[in-house]
RNA sequence: GGGCCAGUGGUGAAACUGGUAUACACGCGAGACUUAAAAUUUCGUGACCGUAAAAGGUCGUGUGGGUUCGAUUCCCACCUGGCCCACCA
């Protein structure tokens, strides 16, 4: 008898499948239905492979080895995300270049995982760093560029002082920079920028057809922060210069502040106009050329300290709203034609919108805030609407609707701080006093009628009305719809006299006296609770929808209903906004794919700023720059690949180490053959990985030295694409919604725009899985010290015990914790599989049928399990079966094959190991997969729980498909259940289909 | 402040569409093998009451309610923990 040795087995069949190749995907076979699976590809870092990427890595490796031996043509391919900033960060310690640090990790991530048993396509390798990859990546960026979707702006960037680079907003967390924890600050820099924000609206439609998680889907559609609203304008008079009010813009119109909301029913309520500091109306209105302000050096001294505060100080205030009245000009509120004040304050954000609202104080909390702050007027136009969408009383699609006028009251003690509640009895209520208004009657009066009627109570002093609410819900006593539109009245009682209650009334509801703290814990409908906040807390906000009020002719409207009607009265424009902004796309960084531009000061200087576009042969797109005439790479100088430099340190000035590298910066101009200089920038870690899955397909088309449009538009590439495309199933790290999953979105609708790649959506389906904790429940990290490496695992335990446990240790889509003693469990697993093939090589037995239906039961199980994701409890179901098969008297050749290919994608080596040991001279994995035989899970038996009274208190095994009465006369009889039922009696008995039968007694 | 998710033995966790709660594994306890230990192996292992031992019973899926013949699962409220977003008009 073998001992059970992974060391030995494991590298032996490693270099045996990579010298037979059997993971490679084959276009070629088009008979065989394709599956691309995509696992995120790592940054090979100097760390090496962590557990988590194990995990990830081998949950679907098992996933592809079953698509394999089910038939498919699969593609599982890995490659290298290998700029990145440790490896520049090591070379600007060292000075070894980050080229060599990389290779060097990249081949000891490729020795680890190749330990592990990963079935990837190695002819498919690729990394992002290598030119022959980046000089695609650079294409795209010149296609993206042609078509005016990447633009070059002064933007006031995200500075880290600490890593001395330009950070995009979505590498900013709490005003600090993602990496390093440095505090961000602002600095103008000329940036690349790539429009994203151009697609906003699809990359936001498209997410509704998409198979992705719902909290992926929610992310994305939160970050894009799709919103429609409208553009309105208000009109400026300058009242201390009425002269400006006769200038006239080109079409004729008056000067006037375009704002952006999605509130435009609460426009009778804007009290005042807010621009942000950096909106360009201000910035005009400030400078030397204009004067049009009476306090033009005021304002100016506001914005200076608003635009130095970062934005972390702008968020992180929270209370206090700072601001500056502009004086010697109003606007015009377009509804009301009311003339009010402008102010520049930095709670306003200048790129949201068109950085200009109009503040309706009574309706938005921030605008509240300000209005509270600088004594501004507030003005109530909704009255809120609450429809009540969960039981006791959610509205019934059912019945009809009845709609009353209305009261509610709320009634204080004679003596102590104490407030009457109803509790209703037929309903599960807790209400204030309500009641409807008869014709005759003012509110007052029918408050104090239902007041007295309900309560009994009689000498009631009237002190205030309180804001009307409105209400939809269904009246349960009633048995109807109710849009109740209430008076909300607050009374207090002079004296404890109290007339008894006419008949009926007191079946009803009952009174309580409710302290304050009490009546918060009461549950009173969504209407009543405000009221009663809006009694506590007179300055309480409504920021919902409801019924206009104070709007001329809208009054009494629906808010929401009224929206568009309104943005068209008031000559208005419809918009969509999204939060999503263009992607700052340079880097100023060594280590990064060089943006493939030049400038040329000839040219421009020659050309002029306004001759946009100037053509040269096919290969040349002019765009106007600043100073400099923009002038791409031609094709067929691509890639612009990196050159040696001696310091890895960006410049003092912020620029790219590459600016130091004269003789590489100074190039000849294309156009008009003089001097140009290189762009220094380079791109964004998330360039390389934007499109690594469409390089994956085409691999040996990316080594040709034909031009890149010829090969990318050939058949062959357009064939391969056809082919695979798009992914099946792509696993990723939940980390990567928001930002590289945008990212290659965005650039796969970009390219097929372009007719290049063949969907508009590159993933068929995305899941996430969760990340591995240490023991202690911490987060890995060097400087804790609880790294564990894959590695010693392998060596201990072996490469499938490793698997197994990653798979068995919890759900795949939750966090796990590392543990070193359940790792042994896995192991032992291994070997009594090891010792139960002894057995059977041994001594060839007759087949046992109840381990036949075990089995099938076990490759159903599997099956079902795996393309669920969930691999915890297939691997418990392998175990369980096992635990069968080593009971058994026997098991014999064929069953312990079945089972053996079943656990084959878990435990690659141990299978393949004993398979051959049983004879076999193939490869287990290139077997096929199972099929379960219904007809061999079928029992013949079914066990019944005996219930009584919901009790379980016996067990009946019975054959199939027994009648029913059968069942109950058995259940009747069994002793354990006798003993329940004697002098009882049946009111009920509940039969479920060979499940549960449950006597009810009286 | 807003959104999403989770809470089950000593531990990681199971439980399909409302139908025998705790599968599988770790740990622990007892026995076998051994001079001994490790390894292996057999049995046991939710809590409480009960018994010499059984039999048997009650409780039990964060807390409190509700719906149901029956709830870990559905509904309401609350507590705790985690993740994401956060002046986006």
């Amino acid at each position: 008898m073998k001992k059970y040795d992974p060391s030995k087995i494991e590298k032996k069949w490693s270099a045996k499948w990579a010298k037979d190749k059997i993971y490679e995907a084959d276009i070629s076979s088009g008979t065989k239905p394709k599956w691309y699976q995509l696992v995120e590809f790592p940054y090979p870092s100097g760390d090496g492979l962590h557990v988590g990427h194990v995990r990830s890595y081998t949950a679907f490796d098992i996933l592809s080895r079953k698509r394999r031996m089910e038939g498919n043509n699969v593609m599982y391919p890995m490659g290298w995300d290998a700029f990145g900033l440790p490896a520049e960060s090591f070379a600007i310690k060292t000075g070894v270049h980050p080229s060599i640090t990389t290779k060097k990790n990249i081949a000891n991530y490729k020795k680890q995982i190749n330990s592990l048993g990963l079935s990837f396509d190695w002819s498919k390798e690729v990394s992002t760093s290598d030119p022959k990859y980046y000089k695609w990546t650079q294409w795209i960026f010149l296609q993206l560029l042609k078509h005016g979707l990447a633009y070059k702006a002064r933007m006031p960037i995200n500075w880290c002082p600490k890593d001395k680079i330009g950070l995009a907003n979505e590498e900013v967390v709490d005003g600090k920079c993602e990496r390093c924890g440095t505090p961000v600050e602002k600095r103008d820099k000329e940036q690349w920028m790539l429009a994203i924000t151009k697609y906003a609206e699809r990359l936001d439609k498209d997410l509704d057809t998409a198979d992705y998680p719902d909290r992926v889907k929610s992310q994305q559609k939160n970050w894009i922060g799709r919103s429609e609203g409208a553009e309105i304008e208000f009109l400026l008079d300058f009242k201390s210069k009425p002269k400006l009010n006769e200038n006239r813009g080109p079409q004729g119109e008056k000067a006037a502040i375009k704002v952006f909301t999605t509130r435009p029913d609460t426009i009778y309520g804007a009290t005042f106009v807010v621009l942000a500091p950096e909106h360009i109306w201000v910035t005009l209105a400030t400078d030397n050329d204009h004067d049009v302000l009476d306090n033009k050096e005021e304002v100016k001294a506001y914005i200076k300290t608003a635009t130095k505060r970062s934005e972390m100080d702008r968020t992180a205030l929270g209370g206090e709203k700072t601001g500056i009245l502009l004086r010697g000009v109003v606007a015009i509120n377009p509804a009301t034609s009311e003339e009010i004040p402008i102010w520049v304050a930095d709670y306003v954000l200048p790129h949201y919108g068109t950085g200009a609202i109009m503040a309706v104080p009574a309706h938005d909390e921030r605008d509240f805030d300000f209005a509270k702050s600088h004594n501004l007027p507030i003005r109530q136009v909704i009255e809120p609407i609450f429809i009540q969408e969960t039981e006791p009383g959610k509205v019934r699609s059912d019945k009809e609707w009845v709609e009353r006028v209305a009261i509610t009251a709320i009634v204080k003690h004679w003596r102590d701080d104490k407030y009457i509640g109803l509790k209703w009895k037929k309903v599960n209520w807790e209400t204030l006093i309500t009641g409807g208004v008869e014709n005759n009657q003012t509110p007052e009066e029918a408050a104090l009628a239902e007041i007295r009627e309900e309560t009994g109570y009689q000498n009631l002093k009237f002190v205030k009305a309180l804001p009307r609410t409105h209400a939809k819900f269904f009246h349960v006593p009633k048995d109807v719809n109710r849009f109740a539109h209430f008076y909300v009245l607050y009374f207090e009682l002079q004296d404890d006299k109290r007339e008894s209650l006419a008949d009926g009334e007191n079946d009803i509801h009952e009174i309580v006296w409710l302290t304050k703290s009490e009546m918060e814990k009461f549950h009173l409908p969504a209407s009543h609770r405000y009221s009663w906040e809006t009694l506590m807390n007179p300055s309480t906000l409504w920021t919902g929808e409801g019924i206009m009020i104070n709007s001329d002719k809208f009054t009494g409207q629906s808010s929401q209903e009224t929206k568009n009607e309104i943005v068209q009265f008031i000559g208005g424009k419809g918009v969509t906004r999204f939060k999503l902004r263009d992607w700052i796309f340079s880097r100023q960084r060594y280590w990064g794919e060089p943006i493939p531009v030049m400038y040329c000061r000839t040219c421009w200087e020659e050309l002029g700023i306004n001759n946009k576009e100037l053509k040269e042969g096919q290969d040349y797109v002019l765009i106007s720059g600043q100073e400099h005439l923009i002038v791409p790479v031609s094709e067929k100088d691509l890639p612009v690949k990196l050159p040696k430099v001696e310091k890895y340190e960006p410049t003092d000035t912020g620029e790219s180490p590459l600016a130091n590298i004269r003789s590489w910066v100074d190039v000849k101009c294309p156009i008009c053959k003089g001097s140009a200089t290189r762009e220094t920038d380079t791109m964004p870690n998330w360039a390389g990985s934007s499109w690594y899955f469409l390089a994956f397909c085409i691999m040996d088309n990316l080594k040709s030295k034909e031009l890149v449009s010829k090969e990318i538009f050939s058949d062959d590439v357009q064939s391969k694409f056809k082919h695979w495309l798009p992914v099946d199933w792509y696993n990723g790290g939940m980390e990567h919604t928001t930002l590289h999953l945008l990212y290659s979105r965005f650039w796969y609708k970009f390219l097929y725009d372009l007719k290049i790649v063949p969907t508009s959506e590159p993933y068929k389906k995305r899941t996430s899985h969760g990340i591995v904790l240490a023991e202690g429940g911490e987060k890995m990290s060097k400087s804790r010290g609880n790294v564990v490496n894959p590695d010693d695992i392998v060596k201990t335990y072996g490469a499938d015990t490793l698997r197994l446990y990653e798979m068995f240790v919890g759900p795949f889509d939750q966090m796990a914790m590392w543990s070193s003693d359940g790792i042994i469990g896995p192991r032992r697993f291994l070997e009594r599989i090891w010792k139960l093939a002894d057995r059977v090589t041994n001594s060839q037995q007759p087949k046992a049928n109840k381990i036949d239906s075990t089995i099938h039961k076990t490759i159903k199980k599997v099956s079902e399990d795996v393309e669920e994701m969930r691999f915890n409890t297939a691997v418990s179901s392998l175990m369980v079966c096992a635990n069968e098969l080593e009971k058994s008297e026997s098991v014999s050749k064929e069953q312990l094959e079945l089972f053996l290919k079943i656990l084959a994608p878990f435990a690659p080596f141990v299978t393949e190991e004993i398979w051959h040991d049983l004879g076999n001279n193939n490869s287990i994995h290139t077997e096929s997969w199972p099929e379960f035989d219904e007809t061999l899970i079928l029992e013949e038996t079914s066990t019944i729980a005996v219930q009584v009274n919901g009790k379980t208190r016996a067990t009946l095994v019975i054959k199939k498909g027994a009648e029913e009465s059968v069942v109950v006369e058995r259940a009747k009889a069994m002793e354990e259940v006798d003993k329940w039922l004697k002098d009882k009696t049946i009111i009920k008995t509940v039969y479920v289909k060979e499940r549960i039968i449950n006597f009810v007694l009286g």
